[in-house]
RNA sequence: GCAGGGGUUCCCGAGUGGCCAAAGGGAUCAGACUGUAAAUCUGACGCGCAAGCUUCGGUGGUUCGAAUCCACCCCCCUGCACCA
């Protein structure tokens, strides 16, 4: 095993990815051997979304400077649900549910480190674990007796549910950081895990693992927290029309997930670079210059598109963003060869057959059924723009009782395949043959 | 349990008997401008292509007519009490 990288906690520094840390400086002391760190990841859903991207390329970063990461699944704490921050208490979900997505989300986080490391090689645990047999008195006299109520109280964390009207927090919330706390000092314990990492929002249930680890072991242990990702124009990191950016192939299609980081502000963009991608800053920083005197559309949106969407979905499932992404936003999509418009197809571009009775439905109702539009007033409304287009040729409202004629055999590519565009990105793949 | 406050369309939040599918803001979608940006302007924004239909925690009532009034119920918040 290599030594480790000493400059690690520097070049976190400068991506702007260090929020806290714990221990007034000592950590890059701490940090110069080999050390364990653990970053939790609650089952909320069967994925994670990019909101946990940020922790999960930072175990990244610990790892490749040489330090053992640990990825630990909240298969007990999912059960309850972190308060930290949220406006309001959310409903529990059950057992099973909870059990399902550990599984997921285990198998999600594991592609994000390295297992065959040797020395740090990775380690995924579930703290379920060690505390599905907890007996509830020993909870209370060993962990319960270190937490001061009134200090809990007082966490900014959870203060907005408790001052604010209209809002409260319910015990098994208020009770989210001991475990939280716990599982820092059974890592400590079990595998020398001296450092937790996590988003700022967790800040409050770091430090108490740090005190909880102080007071049961007398260990000295060691939090650092990363920003939340926000963005320049105040809207929430995360989110477009169609719902959230999950780390899910399956929910969110590696092409969306690409279109996605595309389309990224330019305020934005460098900042997004320093956090999702291994380039170095100072990589980073010629591609900014470089921007800048280019003048016109930066070149930024397509790296990092494509760094994150290769670290998230590998080399094919970025392959396959690209071609659907060239095939519609550059050149004409009349020119695609039969294959190309298979491929497209394969490579998860939102496609599927027209019903049999196509003839006899409206326009709208075929989009909208389709996927391309939540309500038929957006299509009535695009249709009415001439925002419409069927192989290119813009539909109107004309057209709308007529799908027989729009999508007749005659004018589709190969005889088999419509690509319709609604608004300038969506885009959605007819196929005859089904 | 008692007292007080509250539950409105994705979110915040107006609306207290007809002029309410319900102000305003945000988010979102579409158009213009652009770089598949930003900013700005325009349109849409319960469902329905439309005629029209269904909403304002729930149920029932008063009324020609209710989100608005009444009754009961459910849920949330605040305070007080109780915890034998």
């Amino acid at each position: 095993m290599a030594g480790v990288d000493a400059t690690l906690l520097e070049d976190l520094d400068r991506r702007g990815l260090i929020n806290q840390a714990t221990g007034d400086g000592e950590l890059t002391q701490h940090l110069a051997e080999s050390r364990t760190l653990y970053c939790g990841f609650d089952p909320t859903a069967d994925s994670l979304h990019i909101g946990s991207l940020v922790p999960l390329l930072t175990l990244k970063r610990f790892q490749a400077a040489g330090h053992k990461p640990i990825a630990l699944v909240g298969g007990a704490t999912g059960l309850i649900g972190d308060p930290s921050f949220k406006a309001q208490e959310r409903s529990l979900n059950t057992p099973e549910v909870v059990s399902g997505w550990v599984e997921k989300i285990r198998a999600q986080v594991s592609r994000f480190v390295d297992f065959d490391g040797g020395d740090n090689s990775a380690a995924v645990v579930n703290n379920l674990d060690w505390t599905g047999d907890l007996n509830v008195l020993d909870f209370l006299r060993d962990v319960g007796k270190h937490f001061s109520v009134n200090n809990m109280v007082n966490k900014e964390s959870v203060k907005q549910r408790i001052q604010r009207e209209g809002e409260g927090i319910s015990f098994t919330e208020f009770t989210y950081i001991l475990l939280q706390s716990m599982d820092f000092s059974e890592l400590y314990q079990r595998h020398n895990c001296t450092l937790q990492i996590g988003g700022s929002d967790q800040w409050g249930n770091i430090t108490g693992g740090v005190d909880l680890t102080r007071r049961q072991h007398r260990g000295k242990v060691y939090g650092l927290t990363m920003p939340l990702v926000t963005k320049a124009d105040g809207t929430k990191f995360g989110k477009t029309e169609g719902g959230t950016i999950w780390l899910d192939a399956g929910r969110t299609s590696p092409y969306a997930f690409y279109q996605f980081w595309l389309n990224t502000a330019d305020a934005d963009v460098y900042k997004f670079l320093r956090y999702f991608t291994f380039l170095s800053v100072d990589e980073i920083d010629e591609i900014e210059a470089a921007d800048r005197e280019r003048a016109g559309k930066p070149e930024a949106q397509g790296i990092l598109a494509r760094e994150v969407t290769r670290l998230v979905h590998g080399e094919e499932g970025l392959a396959a963003a690209e071609r659907i992404s060239r095939a519609l936003f550059s050149g004409d999509s009349a020119d695609l060869s039969l294959g190309d418009l298979e491929q497209l197809r394969l490579d998860g571009l939102p496609s599927s057959s027209l019903p049999a009775d196509f003839g006899e439905q409206s326009l709208i109702h075929l989009l909208v059924d389709a996927g391309m539009a939540q309500s038929g007033k957006q299509v009535k409304d695009a249709l009415g723009r001439n925002a419409v287009l069927v192989n290119g040729e813009a539909v109107g409202m004309d057209r709308n009782s007529d799908p027989a004629a729009v999508f007749g055999a005659a004018g589709a590519l190969h005889d088999r395949f419509f690509i319709v565009r609604l608004g300038k990105k969506k885009y959605h793949l007819f196929d005859l043959a089904g």
